[in-house]
DNA sequence: CTGAAAGCGCTAACAA
DNA sequence: TTGTTAGCGCTTTCAG
């Protein structure tokens, strides 16, 4: 249809078949309201026929809208990293928002110009999925820089000055945890073990509380990394002991090491371990025994990062997305102690 | 440090501070060769003074090289689909180049000009993560509109006329699916059957050809979404026939929902009942049992992918990366059939 | 309501 | 080896 190699069309082509300036079209294309609907109609005629699309790099560049956003994060591949790229994704599509995506190295330490750097120009909207140190870093600076234009989602927001609601969606994973502890305590555990994800602190806090409350002494945190072999590998020795009985998961892949590694050890779930993980993954209403765990909204999350974001710069009211709150799902990986004594 | 709202620091605020002009500038941070080395050293220094970064969109604007590949997926959160992405970043990444990432509906039918303007200007360098027909369509209209940019991953090579190798990179999932095939007939199974992914014909393919090979009448496709609880719906009815001792699934998430229909259909694995995935996820060796698999080192051709594409786009021969080829993964989800009868 | 002029920050071609 | 001159395609002024 078109000519392979002919140069892109640009606002003048369009103008001059038109029959109109540069200008006329410039204002079309921006829905600017001072301009005669013949003309318009024309315009638009025009566009089509020719097959026109602008040129973000010229808008860009002459001070136009951006209509960008950056997302900062350091693992695409997370349960939670990726549902909440999704939602930042569905959100901004809807809005003709065009995504960046900037994956730092969570091993490598970023100067502030190495941040900045990331977004296509000065200024430019960005939201960054904070989990881990590097992205928590790369939240400050930018929150600091450019405050009008970043949004974060995930984080703690430590070190930072500014009312968290004007720049953080989270979720309050702290309460639920308080709550999935005292469920396995109310149960009758004499004490709740946990298992920690390397970041994440509010859930770790959350299932101390619990503890604290119940006037149960806090056993050691037990480490690992994010992935399934980490967990049952840093869990082997934890299910081996018998007066181990419930483990709070600082997510589903985690649970389901630990789940391996007991099923390896010979102790059967939930009658010997309580397990619960968080997130409700896809897969854990199908596990083999399905998983208790907790609903995480990660979708619903980005989403609401979005939108923040496109407040703070577009301003006016738009409809605030709702999420879902945090909450315990029980199925079948959890029970009383001894359950078959 | 810097002033918040100051503009930002163009290459005439590094040329006066260093005493050059703006074109030397220039190429210092484009590493042209015919600067004097004094020189250079006095516009870096500039540059760090001032904390100088380039504008992006100007550079674009100007006809400098890109340095960005857009990706076109439809959904991010599938594990293929993810990982894939990841590779592509890593590679991209190490090589500087700015990833935009455009997720389309696959429910929705685009146009020539959607399509093209998903890139941030005419001529971008894309990359297409074609799994379903939406994506296949984008690569087909990339493909022919602009063939020096574009290179695809995972698609079947359908309606493009130029040599595969000069654009797709993909695994050879046919033989494998084959190979799979193979053995579990090899184990005496009277019949292999497919739960299919919407996608994917080469798996479904080598199937076949193995069944026509070994003189078994292939039996009813089932045909699945995408997610587990789909597939566990899909496979209800199949798992509750006794006849049915062997399912091969379209990828492991497929698997996990078939295994789950076992599970609550009283059927045991692998006694009464084999089956084997596609990915081999992370969650696979630690699953309970561990799942008979197939290692695809999507993220390996996520990099093989890019730097295809950047072989193309700046000639030369880079050292091109590898990546395994698929390989069965033989692990306790699968055996004879009736093991204990 | 429409047009003309200027310039965003950069790179390409040329000249020195 | 360096500097000068034109634009890239678009949006902002400002005049008609």
């Amino acid at each position: 249809m078109s000519a392979p190699e002919s140069k892109a069309v640009s606002i003048f082509d369009v103008a001059k078949r038109a029959g109109v300036s540069h200008q006329t079209v410039s204002r079309v294309i921006n829905n600017a309201p001072m301009v005669a609907d013949a003309t318009r109609a024309k315009v638009k005629t025009a566009i089509a026929e020719l097959g026109y699309r602008p040129n973000r790099s010229a808008r860009a560049l002459a001070g136009g809208a951006v209509r960008s956003v950056t997302v900062l994060t350091t693992d695409t591949s997370l349960y939670g990293t990726a549902e909440t790229l999704r939602g930042i994704e569905d959100a901004a599509r809807a809005a003709g928002f065009t995504i960046l995506i900037s994956v730092l190295d969570p091993d490598q330490d970023y100067s502030e110009t190495d941040i900045l750097g990331r977004l296509p120009q000065d200024g430019a909207p960005a939201i960054v999925i904070a989990h881990d140190e590097t992205t928590t870093a790369a939240m400050r600076v930018l929150q600091r820089t450019q405050p009008g234009a970043t949004v974060a989602t995930g984080g703690e927001h430590l070190g930072v000055d500014q009312d968290p609601a004007d720049w953080l969606v989270s979720l309050d994973d702290r309460t639920v945890a308080e709550r999935a502890t005292r469920y396995l305590l109310d149960m009758g555990h004499a004490a709740v073990h946990y298992l920690a994800i390397p970041s994440k602190a509010s859930r770790q806090a959350g299932w101390a509380a619990a503890l604290a409350q119940a006037g149960v002494e806090a056993p050691e945190v037990v480490f690992s990394g994010w992935t399934v072999g980490s967990a049952y590998e840093a869990a082997t020795g934890l299910v081996a002991r018998p007066e181990v009985t419930a483990i709070l998961c600082g997510n589903d892949d985690l649970a389901f090491g630990v789940l391996y590694a007991a099923h390896r050890a010979g102790r059967s779930v939930p009658g010997d371990l309580s397990v619960i993980g968080f997130d409700d993954c896809p897969l854990a209403a199908y596990h083999v025994p399905p998983l208790t765990t907790v609903d995480l909204d990660f979708r619903g999350v980005g989403r609401g990062a979005f939108e923040l974001l496109r407040q703070k710069l577009e301003g006016g009211a738009h409809p605030r997305p709702t999420w879902r709150s945090p909450e315990l799902i029980v199925r079948e990986t959890s029970g009383p102690p001894h359950h078959r004594r």
